[in-house]
Parts: structure tokens; C-alpha cells; sequence
DNA sequence: ACATTAATTGTGT
DNA sequence: ACACAATTAATGT
């Protein structure tokens, strides 16, 4: 189904420039998707590339063991990073892509994509701010993980502290935490401040006292 | 007892 | 990571 150009301007606004609306009008399809509906799946070849006019989807990678992992939602007027990418080298996709809601979305023939990016320099701007966009949720991701590791550790290296002197108050500074945690003075400020928060640890000045060392 | 200084810790960017 | 504020301990007078 296609949409007619006045539908898409009040999507896209001036985000695109009249000459690509009215190829987008010509090529996208128009469809819409109920929640749980499958857009892509992990392996297949890719045909064509979505964006979103509304509603969200979720983009998948399965992992070694066929568990999924969520890697990030798309909504508004997303595209998918990932697809860009396949599309160009004709790859099989590495990812799985799945309606988390009602969605309505206009889907790009793949050769329009390539084609499209020396054409218009306004879709070469949509692209690489998908890619942005996309790179900064997975750099936040990435954060999070790393620093619920490090959370683990710490409370390790408090554990085993506590095991060594038979007691459960350290005169240590959080600089010389961060030493033997290979990171900042601030960072383990910052842990430690959390599992005071949780009742985990009393905090005063050249002093760290382990609570709750029998229950967890 | 008070003021001064240095070290440690807390927080925003 | 850096910069700065706030807090606390240590020291000198």
C-alpha cells in the first residue's frame, strides 16, 4: 500500500525534501504491524528497511545458548542501524526484530537505500543520526554493564577484606579502593555512597563499616 | 579554644 | 576524567 505525499510530510515535516517525500511516496510500503508480529528475523536476508512512523519495535540478538537479548527499541521515526548495515553488504542479519506494540511503519526497498544516500543529502543525514542514535543507546548499555560488574567486585573485595582481619570495619580510603579495583577515587565514591544507600555499608571519613555481612 | 591547612569525600558536568 | 564544593581530621598558635 502506498501513502500519498500529504500523509508523509505530516510525518516526516521538513525533515526530508520534496523530491525524496515523492520517491518515498512512490517505492515505501505502507503497512502495519500487530504487537508481536515478526519484521525480521535473525539469519535472513533483508529485502527491504523499516521506519517507523509510529509504535515501537524491539530489536533483538540471539545469543550461543538461542536466548534473546534486548538490545534497544526503536520508536518515533527510527530506522534500524543494524538493517543499514545489512542492506549495503548484503549480509544475512544479525539480529531479530519484533513489534512490541501496534506499528505502523514505511518500508525501503533495499537498492533505494544506497541509491538514495548520494541522491539526498537530507536522507544521508537520517542515516548517519540513526547510526548516532544507535551507537549512544549501545554505549549506555555498555556502561551499565560494566558498572554492575564493578559493583560485584567491590563488595568482594570488602567480603574479603572483612575474612582477612576477622572484622568488618577498614580504615581504607576510597582512593586506595579504587587502586585495587583498577579505577577511579570518584567511581568507588559513588558505589559506595549507593550500597550506604542500601544499608549494605556505613561510610565515614578513613572508615568503612560492612553491615549485614549474615544476611543477604 | 580557635584558626589554618591538608586530606578525604561528594557531586555535577 | 576533571573541577569544584563540602566535610572532616590534624596541626599550630
Amino acid at each position: 500500500m502506498k501513502l500519498d505525499i500529504q500523509t508523509l510530510q505530516g510525518h516526516f515535516g521538513n525533515l526530508f525534501e520534496a523530491n525524496l517525500l515523492q520517491e518515498l511516496s512512490q517505492v515505501g510500503n505502507y503497512m502495519e504491524v500487530e504487537e508481536g508480529f515478526t519484521l525480521m528475523r535473525s539469519g535472513g536476508y533483508i529485502r527491504s528497511i523499516p521506519i517507523l512512523l509510529n509504535g515501537s519495535v524491539k530489536i533483538l540478538r540471539a545469543d550461543s545458548e538461542g536466548r534473546e537479548a534486548l538490545l534497544y527499541y526503536l520508536g518515533g521515526l527510527d530506522s534500524c542501524a543494524m538493517s543499514l548495515t545489512c542492506c549495503l553488504d548484503q549480509r544475512p542479519s544479525e539480529i531479530t526484530a519484533i513489534a512490541d506494540e501496534k506499528t505502523k511503519l514505511i518500508s525501503i526497498p533495499v537498492e533505494k537505500i544506497d541509491e538514495w544516500i548520494s541522491k539526498y543529502s537530507t536522507w544521508k543525514q537520517f542515516v548517519f543520526s540513526t547510526y548516532q542514535k544507535r551507537f549512544d543507546d549501545l554505549l549506555g548499555a555498555i556502561d551499565q554493564i560494566a558498572f554492575h560488574k564493578l559493583d560485584e567486585r567491590l563488595l568482594g573485595l570488602l567480603n574479603r577484606k572483612s575474612k582477612q582481619c576477622g572484622c568488618n570495619v577498614f580504615n581504607i580510603t576510597h582512593e586506595e579502593l579504587g587502586q585495587e579495583l583498577a579505577t577511579s577515587r570518584e567511581v568507588v565514591s559513588r558505589l559506595l555512597k549507593q550500597l550506604e544507600r542500601l544499608g549494605r555499608v556505613k561510610l565515614s571519613r578513613n572508615k568503612i563499616e560492612l553491615l549485614n555481612t549474615d544476611k543477604v
